[in-house]
DNA sequence: CTAAAGTGCCGGCTTAATCA
DNA sequence: TGATTAAGCCGGCACTTTAG
């Protein structure tokens, strides 16, 4: 009987750990000054302040972090944090990565220009016993990667929710100005469509707002225009994809948003000073 | 070269604060 | 409590600049 060969490839996102995968956690209580950086990480890493204070630095800005506060570190970001002096943060931590992590992070509002999130103590109170519980997984080895999993699922359908309230509670009179919750959807919306021909007007249509006045909450919130915005994440994007070598310069330029290769190396010298090709040989 | 994007100015609308 | 004023939000219009 010839034997019949039966296989099964699962795409690669219903792989357990390709999705989503956690790399560690914990929590410390810091001393006064603690500090951790300048440097970069491979992975993803969330930190979620509990009680204290202290400052969080990414990207030339500098955010100070108080409890019932948290800070998102994404790969390849410089970054730098400490604790305060007199009052040190107490804080804990899951690190992470996976092809959805960066969408499903988006989905909560963080992005590389909004890496900071505030919780309401229900939130944040729900956050923290998420990451208690990695942290006690484990304990029961047979079920570890289960749990982990899980709670880390959970850690983030969390962020996703915070980040839903957080735009509900927006309204004039209340505590953050109007345009931040726009602006952050506005920059995971730039994020996730990044890829194709997107335009500001439909940026726009997604929020619901009229073209111009989201162009300048944008401008307001983050200093340059959307457009300016998308260019230089597009080619921060092809700078990450032209280190790797098997991908044309045309194929970098489709695969950031650029039907037109020429265009995209123009647009490229602009933004990183020399063409592709050059910064590929570099 | 054209369409899209950015910007300044203006004015209508809503909300909040103040006062008679 | 109703009128008045001030401030912020938001979109229209007209114009310039720039990406594609």
């Amino acid at each position: 009987m010839p034997s019949s060969k039966r296989t099964y490839t699962p795409a690669p996102s219903a792989v357990p750990g390709m999705e989503l995968k956690l790399y560690y956690c914990g929590a410390e209580d810091c001393t006064p000054g603690h500090s951790w950086g300048p440097g970069l990480k491979d992975h993803y890493k969330i930190h979620l302040v509990r009680r204290g204070r202290g400052i969080f630095r990414r990207g030339g800005r500098t955010y100070a972090v108080t409890a019932g506060q948290g800070f998102l570190i994404r790969p390849q970001d410089v970054a730098y944090y400490e604790a305060d002096a007199d009052e040190p943060w107490s804080y804990a931590w899951a690190a992470f990565n996976g092809l959805q992590a960066d969408s499903f992070l988006s989905r909560a509002g963080l992005g590389p220009e909004s890496p900071v999130f505030t919780c309401s103590d229900e939130e944040s109170g729900g956050l923290w016993r998420l990451i208690e519980e990695m942290i006690g997984a484990g304990s029961r080895p047979a079920s570890r990667d289960l749990r982990l999993l899980s709670s880390l699922y959970a850690l983030l359908g969390g962020l996703v929710d915070r980040a839903e309230n957080a735009r509900n509670t927006v309204l004039p009179g209340g505590g953050s100005p109007a345009g931040e919750g726009y602006v952050a959807r506005a920059v995971a919306f730039i994020e996730t469509n990044y890829s194709r021909s997107m335009t500001v007007e439909e940026l726009a249509a997604e929020l619901g707002l009229d073209r111009k006045y989201a162009a300048r909450l944008f401008k307001e919130a983050l200093g340059v225009p959307p457009r300016q915005f998308l260019l230089q994440y597009r080619m921060e994007q092809a700078g990450l994809l032209l280190r790797r070598e098997s991908l044309s310069v045309a194929e970098v330029a489709h695969s950031v948003g650029y039907r037109d290769p020429l265009l995209f190396s123009r647009m490229f010298k602009k933004v990183k000073g020399c063409s592709p090709q050059a910064y590929r040989n570099r």
